[in-house]
DNA sequence: GCGACAG
DNA sequence: ATCTTGTCGC
């Protein structure tokens, strides 16, 4: 409980960038012991034309994809939107929707990067490392490293280097449409999160937490105004 | 060398 | 992120 309100914030960009190297080295990229029933998906919608914003946390059961839990939190950014940055003008916000939540999930989906970062320590990481939670990145767009494009069909993935250390992998979620990419957030190897990731896209091209939460986040940003 | 990088 | 509905196709 007020997780939110104990994250360290960052007066400036300068600042944020030293706290994301110090924060990067408490990252753990391997899979712990604990069973994965439940997982949250999570996203902010932003209004067009004013501050607000919507934060969604939606749990979906692993097993059925059955949604049981569902949070949403209305509020502002004041960190602007700088590449690299996200978690700064993200995290605060779902984190207070992932404690208006009453189911705790066994795993977090966000909207981004994980260990794809330039300092290996993108909004996923973040996020898990806060809540000491298993969490993993899944972002719609590329990043600027190599990518070789995955093969056509539904599970093919290729890695995404830097220099000599893979840091994610583009996903085939849909046979011939664009891939996913996905890298680990925290406690997960890059293997069982693009496992997962996978299982829990069974039809459409981003995992069903996820859409979940998007879908939850303009209905209620579309009522809201 | 410089710039570019999720949302 | 956001601007944007229906529509063509498998």
């Amino acid at each position: 409980m007020e997780i939110a309100a104990h994250v360290r914030m960052p007066r400036n960009e300068a600042e944020a960038v030293a706290m994301q190297v110090e924060l990067a080295g408490c990252v753990v990229a391997a899979d712990d012991d604990r069973p994965v029933d439940t997982v949250a998906g999570l996203d902010i919608a932003y209004d067009k034309d004013s501050d607000t914003a919507v934060a969604t946390a939606v749990v979906l059961r692993r097993s059925d994809l059955a949604v049981l839990d569902e949070a949403v939190v209305h509020g502002t950014s004041d960190f602007p939107y700088v590449p690299g940055l996200l978690a700064f003008r993200e995290l605060p916000l779902l984190l207070k929707a992932i404690e208006a939540l009453t189911v705790e999930p066994d795993l977090y989906l966000c909207d981004g990067y994980g260990l794809t970062h330039p300092r290996r320590f993108g909004l996923a990481c973040h996020l898990g490392v806060v809540l000491d939670a298993p969490a993993i990145g899944v972002a719609k767009n590329p990043p600027h490293l190599p990518v070789a494009g995955p093969g056509p069909a539904r599970g093919d993935w290729s890695p995404i280097t830097a220099g000599e250390e893979t840091v994610g992998c583009a996903l085939r979620t849909r046979d011939g449409v664009k891939p996913v990419y996905v890298s680990v957030g925290h406690r997960r190897t890059l293997a069982s999160a693009r496992e997962l990731v996978l299982e829990l896209a069974p039809r459409y091209r981003l995992p069903e937490p996820i859409r979940a939460a998007d879908q939850l986040g303009r209905k209620r940003l579309a009522e809201t105004r």
